[in-house]
DNA sequence: TAAGATAATGGGTAATAGTGGGGAATTTTC
DNA sequence: GAAAATTCCCCACTATTACCCATTATCTTA
């Protein structure tokens, strides 16, 4: 079975040992392309989880941020934000990575994680904040689906 | 893992010693390019911190410069500001580098320091004064905020 | 459904990274 | 030219990380 290479699709139930350390989805890692060199970057999502991005992915974005000019004070700003909490992470023989303590409580992960595969990225949520942030997401917009239904058909 | 050289993300608590040196998180030296002879430019951040630069980063910013020159007032100031503090520190055995005492006074550095990788360079900060500039921008322009992000992070 | 293979989890250990300080070499000052 | 001060290089200790092995659970296939 090949899908189409960095691109993540499903939710796992996974857990978080005392280390710090989650296995990614032996799935995703079957996908992920060579150029990746076995390497992740994690960073905060924009809802409160952690985003993982296959190395290639993440230097896109790089790429993006080392066009802004720190002379914009604004600039500067969004390149900290965005950079300081990304880090890389090469999962180990047991296709283990590593999280940041920062990043560990900024997502309020416990032991049992929830591992959803988002396209071109993967989510690691605290379950429970995961089910609250839905249930908020879908009671909220009704209106905005429908204009997405008009940009994109599934 | 080899990431983009010369290019530095996430942030590292560490401290500066008596004798005015900072340790450089060994997750950037370990993407510093050969060429860069294991030398770094230190110098005045536009922020309240220090910046580090790799020194062939330095080198490029330089010549950006001296193109600029004599083109406006403010350029001029820009110039003269960033250029008149910079200057180069070789990281000893142990990978830690000098920072100058105007540029410890500059930024208000103690004993904790907080040091950022922002791309293409280091920020050096004391992490209180950090928090407050974080608090003052996050207020200042979140529309240009969202509007950067959607165009950079995917 | 049983057996082999693959995947997930937990923990120990060796190697690396961070911190503090001493002493030689060099520069500065009187 | 000698004493003082400063800088630079090296050594040693401690904490942290990364790597490796073992065990348990799950999936696959005959």
């Amino acid at each position: 079975m090949t899908l189409s290479p960095n691109t993540f699709t499903g939710e796992y139930s996974y857990s978080l040992d005392s280390k710090g350390r989650v296995n990614i989805p032996a799935r995703y890692r079957q996908v992920l392309s060579n150029d990746n060199k076995n390497t992740f970057i994690t960073t905060r999502g924009q809802d409160a989880c952690v985003w993982v991005y296959p190395m290639i992915e993440w230097k896109k974005i790089e790429s993006e941020l080392r066009k802004l000019s720190s002379v914009s004070g604004t600039h500067r700003t969004f390149i900290r934000q965005i950079s300081r909490s990304a880090s890389p992470s090469t999962y180990d023989k047991q296709g283990r990575i590593k999280i940041n303590p920062s990043l560990i409580s900024y997502a309020g992960l416990e032991k049992d994680v929830l591992i959803v595969g988002v396209v071109n990225k993967i989510e690691i949520w605290n379950p429970e904040i995961e089910a609250e942030v839905y249930k908020k997401n879908m009671e909220l917009d009704p209106n905005e689906f429908n204009e997405l239904s008009t940009k994109i058909v599934i």
